[in-house]
DNA sequence: CTGTTAGCGCTTTCAA
DNA sequence: TTGAAAGCGCTAACAG
């Protein structure tokens, strides 16, 4: 591999001027530049980058944090953040949190080891304050669903208690009652607002929330079918289930088929995300759609404002707008369950 | 920010007894261990990664190329790959190809002049001879999918073919005769190699593949609905089929499912992949499964000898296992069928 | 046992 | 309009 040395010896001009060509960072004569060009080429010289780095400062690298990127809710933001750093030709490191304070901690220490240019941090853990202390606080950083004053970092927040509000009413207008909710067992504020909204949700509609209708499993498919499972087993009835994310509601959906329950016939399931899988299940998810791509590429772009665009103001916090989408799993209460519950 | 000539000042030794305590890389007394600890927690001092990497020519971070981190055959993947890198203490950088030649050759120029230690590549596109002649044949590379004997680089393959004829044949035991293809479009090996398998099944079973039962889409949920649309609005009948993937699979499912077809009672669908997702759908999905997380950690295993371990022997062709599994979405042939076709 | 020195490959003053 | 020189923060000879 040669070095810019070797293509200013082979030019037979300086290291700077090769620099400059390349960098087209000052007026070069065309001679010199020709002659640059020509040893670049012939020689295969590509600049190292790092070398550039620990010079200028910028490693064109930004750190993504998240939970699971086999999750598909964070597969499609990580494809957002992706694509966006693609473009402006910056790329992002993978660091899967397995929603461990642990594995968060190490991993923001090590992107800021490696002197990455931002980090877009998607937490599961209550303690971020604890967090963000471990790593220079100058440290571009955007947020997915915190927002704390004593964060100085930009964050992208989603109306959760509102979707999980939404989801409810839902629910609630097309009769039924007795309506449980499986959500992630995390404490984080994501899920636990979702299913504050569907608290909300019930107690305005005059209903009560029974403690036994509420499970709290893990973020994947088996969180689904256990929620499932324990409410089938239990001794409430529910004709609806308002699951705190989609992956939850197609693992539920899938569990009470495998116990004879059929969706939407016996039990409405509602979900919370939006991912693309939700098109194609069968019965089609009801859920509340948040922009998944579209929050990845905006999460770069606030980061891109302060690393590359000079802004250096107070944090932001953006949000993100949610839809209630309905389709196949949900549907009104039937009059046979109305009499038989 | 403090850096190691700090640390050294403030305890009075030099940047070499500075680094040699950290690294532990020879021996230090006592007192000057605890003098420098002191400092190295007084000062808060981490060490930059971008200058002992260019110092060490050696960055610990990999770069995987994949076509799309959102579909969850390679989210899965991926996600072997950089919990075996966590693991490890080394980061991966997250490439979407989205099956792009060009993109797949600014990924692996932006890796190779980031000094990445090694490259993890599924690609896509048939030209891989000439991607890798962009970069130095020393950078340890382990390449899905692809064996040529031109190419210096380690592989982990998996019997697309034999998957493909064991999907097919599965299908054609239980009776069906007039079993469809959807596949990606791209001629990458895998898929094409998938089509062989079953074109080989059917001919062996002395049963004609039509070539009007062959579609040929995107790798995505959409690919499998334009499939399934494509076939049901041609002239030629068929009880079964073979989708080349699973997301199709389950995209095909869903549009036959529009359409008024059931699976598995008016159609058959054989998957291949093996994606969690296959378990949860309705029906679940036969499907050929190979090892996801698995082929991540292996695929990082392979890299790692060649890193760290020393490893510089001549390329390695390993393969994944894999295994039919019947699920829902197959059944036999029923009579019905039989008759009206 | 520890410190001095050189240098990884690049960019950026500064000087000409 | 260009070159020389310094230095980013670290590690690895080499000396002692």
């Amino acid at each position: 591999m040669s070095t810019i040395k070797d293509i200013a010896r082979h030019a037979g001009v300086s290291a700077a001027t090769v620099s400059n060509v390349i960098n087209e960072t000052r007026y070069v004569s065309p001679e010199l530049r020709d002659r640059v060009m020509a040893a670049v080429s012939e020689l295969e010289y590509r600049p190292n980058a790092v070398a550039k780095s620990l010079r200028k400062k910028r490693t064109s690298t930004i750190g993504l944090i998240a939970p699971d990127n086999s999750n598909p809710f964070f597969a499609e933001v990580a494809k957002g953040v992706e694509d966006a750093g693609f473009r402006a030709g910056v790329s992002v490191i993978l660091c899967n949190s397995d929603s461990s304070f642990d594995r968060e901690c190490s991993y923001l220490q090590l992107l800021s080891d490696k002197q990455v240019d931002g980090i877009i941090f998607i937490a599961t853990t209550p303690e971020i304050d604890h967090l963000t202390r471990l790593i220079d606080p100058r440290l571009p950083m955007v947020v997915f669903y915190r927002q704390s004053d004593r964060l100085m970092t930009d964050s992208l927040v989603v109306d959760n208690f509102g979707g999980g509000y939404l989801a409810t009413q839902h629910l609630i207008e097309l009769g039924h009652r007795h309506i449980a909710c499986v959500a992630p067992a995390s404490t984080n504020s994501p899920s636990s607002l979702r299913v504050s909204g569907y608290r909300q949700a019930m107690e305005d509609a005059g209903l009560a929330v029974e403690d036994e209708l509420l499970f709290r499993g893990d973020n994947r498919f088996s969180g689904g079918r256990d929620g499932a499972r324990h409410l089938l087993a239990g001794t409430r009835r529910f004709t609806a289930l308002f699951a705190g994310n989609d992956v939850m509601a197609v693992g539920a959906i899938r569990e009470f088929r495998d116990q004879g329950i059929d969706v939407p016939r016996d039990v409405s399931v509602a979900g919370f995300d939006g991912i693309a899988l939700g098109e194609v299940t069968i019965p089609a998810l009801t859920t509340i759609v948040q922009p998944r791509y579209d929050a990845g590429h905006r999460a770069f772009g606030l980061l891109y404002q302060r690393i590359e665009e000079g802004y250096n103001g107070p944090p932001r916090h953006e949000s993100l707008g949610i839809e209630l989408v309905v389709r196949e799993s949900t549907m009104p209460l039937a009059q046979s369950q109305k009499e038989s519950k």
